[in-house]
DNA sequence: CCACGTCGATCAGTATTGCTTATCCGCAGT
DNA sequence: ACTGCGGATAAGCAATACTGATCGACGTGG
């Protein structure tokens, strides 16, 4: 199970075609035939049916491995790299939109540079899911994500494979609508109230819906509007002009033009947001994670 | 970064020996050497130091993923034969002892097998560490564990690779002790009264000391004598023969000749049972899953 | 202080592997 | 039936991955 024949066999499974997975991958169609092949005699199964090109079952249990493996596989380098090329005084973060808004992160940052002056600093903004897998492949050495759950649960996150969190904030939720909206004089809102309303569904900037869906149990919860950025302000543009709700941090949309914030009751949800971190002993990492997570500072509400 | 390449490197960093790793697989010491030489160059530093061998600092960041790597190697390939060897109507687990010998994993077998009668059971009791060891290798498909910890805390467990926990039971403390011991009539005990007593250090079948370590941050409980078994009567005996003192769960020593148990204060622990597993949906763990899950009879003291 | 033994590095030689190009084969659409 | 598409197969060649032999450095005992 050569990580190669791995990587090519996950390319097929994606890309549906064994000529296709050869030129994202740079190889030959015949290539790609021997790797699977190669594969397949390797553990006793056929693991693709061909035309259409689709995993069988074992195919598919091998799929669930393969990513992990070869995620770690980069992991792997990136620490090796990491110990040796970066002076220590390096800090590369990713972070969510929600998350790194809130202006914990920032302070948590000057406290870092105060203590230890010449830390060069590199934060990277993007979705939920570019930022675990970017922190899971060792890109960056601290992740910052936010969601929602029940205040007990930890959040719902994909693939961490060497990955620990620690909790760092929790905060409560609101519906941000237009003022407008017949719903924007409400003294609170519940979630089964909002079933079949105009939702937006921004998965990185708001409260994702599948989050939402899971914690009520009803799949009512479909969105007309999409929206793909990272960009808090756009968002609330959006809401306000009425094109749709969204759920989100209470921070997040107070005092905002035009925006009308309503808290949300049932089902008790809350807005937390984790760090995600591999091995960081020694580094500067660490020293950001103890400012982050200082309870002195912790926001409790 | 071939598997092999990492194989070797962690015989080596095991062997403390380029020749012993080479012997131990099947190699020469001629081609060991070639692939740590492989693995250095590719990675760009060097990760042992010979003479006497020991891993560098980034030698230390790749064996902690070489492991991880090789295990979850292990596992996919486990999986996929699973998928195609076995007849879905097979059930293999492994348990720790204080999870397998408290009745409920027994009970939870013959639901299963009442309304599955064909299935074949296989159930493997072992420490704690070749318990996820196994599960992650995809040698078992089950694994029970327990452990203590703080009520909100989940237990601590190493090298989760592919795995998923779900809490089981959970239930409270007790010191065991001789009749005749000195506390032997209290009517409570806290972990801080036990610091310098006569531990037996039974990581198995006992609460493990560096748990209660962990909640007591106090590093003074310190055993005499260790006992390797994962035979609970043994140790028992052990105990009322007046070696030492252990804390278990209150099933596991109540109404035993010899034995006094007395609850356990502060701090407010319990044992908890966990479940672990990979990948099960439509095999017959799943069945076992849902009966030992299931709230009816969880065991809530 | 020197000789020797141990252990890792290196070299040369060889069998195997892993690509490529070229060709073949089964299936779908017309 | 023809043809185009997509995967399988065959042959050849370059790079790889071992083995066995040798070298060189270090530590040890006389």
């Amino acid at each position: 199970m050569d990580p190669h024949l791995l990587r090519t066999f996950v390319a097929v499974a994606e890309c549906g075609s064994f000529s296709a997975a050869a030129d994202r991958l740079g190889y030959t169609q015949s290539a790609v035939s021997q790797h699977i092949a190669a594969l397949e005699h390797d553990l006793g199964t056929t693991l693709l049916r061909r035309r259409p090109v689709a995993p069988t079952p074992p195919g598919e249990r091998l799929l669930d491995h393969a990513g992990a493996i070869l995620l770690r596989l980069d992991a792997a380098r990136a620490d090796v790299h990491r110990a040796i090329g970066e002076p220590p005084g390096t800090l590369t973060i990713a972070a969510s939109p929600l998350a790194a808004g809130g202006g914990r992160l920032a302070e948590a940052l000057t406290a870092v540079r105060r203590n230890s002056p010449g830390t060069a600093v590199s934060l990277t903004v993007d979705g939920r899911e570019a930022v675990t897998h970017g922190v899971a492949a060792g890109e960056f050495q601290l992740g910052l994500i936010d969601g929602v759950a029940a205040p007990t649960d930890p959040l719902r996150l994909s693939d961490l494979g060497s990955l620990r969190t620690t909790a760092v904030a929790h905060e409560d939720l609101v519906v941000a609508l237009s003022t407008n909206h017949p719903l924007a004089r409400r003294r609170r809102v519940d979630l089964h109230d909002l079933v079949d309303a105009r939702w937006i569904d921004a998965p990185d900037t708001a409260a994702a819906l599948p989050d939402l869906r899971a914690a009520t149990e009803t799949d009512g919860i479909r969105a007309a509007f999409n929206y793909a950025g990272t960009d808090l302000r756009a968002l609330l543009a959006l809401i306000a002009a009425g094109h749709g709700l969204a759920v989100l941090p209470a921070s997040a949309a107070t005092s905002v033009s035009g925006i009308a914030v309503v808290p949300l009751g049932a089902p008790r949800l809350v807005h937390r947001t984790e760090l995600l971190h591999g091995h960081l002993d020694g580094s500067r990492a660490a020293e950001l994670v103890t400012a982050l997570t200082a309870p002195a500072n912790r926001r409790t509400d």
